[in-house]
DNA sequence: CTTTTTGCTACATATTATGTAGCATTTGTT
DNA sequence: AACAAATGCTACATAATATGTAGCAAAAAG
């Protein structure tokens, strides 16, 4: 499933870019890969292993919908996030310091 | 699946705090009520609808999960972002303009 | 050449989502 | 108080997705 904006998205008519990323983003694993891959390029089954060895099937599934998306591409070094996965995956960055803060909270 | 940080994760047993954040915004419907919720509270028919229609079923257990993370409250006017939920969803906000931006490049 | 490694596909099984119906409780209305 | 409507769900059958393992064809390494 590619739910490319400006076309209607699961769940949504509108066709807005803010619906498809958010579809596309809920979609498992998407946003593991986005953030693995922001770390560092890797092969396929580099990116297998550091995604805790989710299996092949929808790994390759969720590569090819990132690619139809154009976040991500395949480089020298394997996959790798493109100019449009690098400028949102630097978005995605902040929420590592939240989530610790966050972490902190709810133990007490 | 209520993925708390600090324990093991669906995919992950490093049980830090961001593999667990991502496991959770990962899940179908869970960035969408976020973003839906951070413009305002809503009943759960209202938030069902906003959603396009999501089955209550999971919206029910979506609304666990994020009550359970302290991220989503009952209020008086219904289910509405917590103080966790509000940052988070600050967070989130650039996503809008990076999607729209990400839509006119992907048309040409 | 021969052996590894890589990038997948196939396929059977398990988990998760959808959609509809409906019921118990709360919230108005008269 | 009595009735109607809206709300917050739960049940359940069906459909869609994910998991996990095996393995194969092509590329890279030795």
């Amino acid at each position: 499933m590619t739910t490319k904006p400006g076309q209607p998205v699961r769940g949504s008519n509108s066709g807005r870019p803010i619906m498809a990323l958010l579809d596309t983003l809920g979609q498992r694993w998407v946003l593991r890969i986005l953030w693995e891959l922001s770390h560092q390029a890797a092969t396929f089954r580099e990116l297998q292993s550091r995604c805790d060895s989710l299996s092949p099937t929808i790994l390759n599934k969720r590569l090819q919908t990132l690619r139809g998306l154009d976040l991500v591409l395949k480089s020298e070094n394997g996959y790798a996030l493109s100019e449009h996965g690098i400028s949102l995956a630097k978005l995605l960055l902040p929420l590592h310091n939240w989530a610790d803060q966050w972490a902190a909270q709810l133990d007490k």
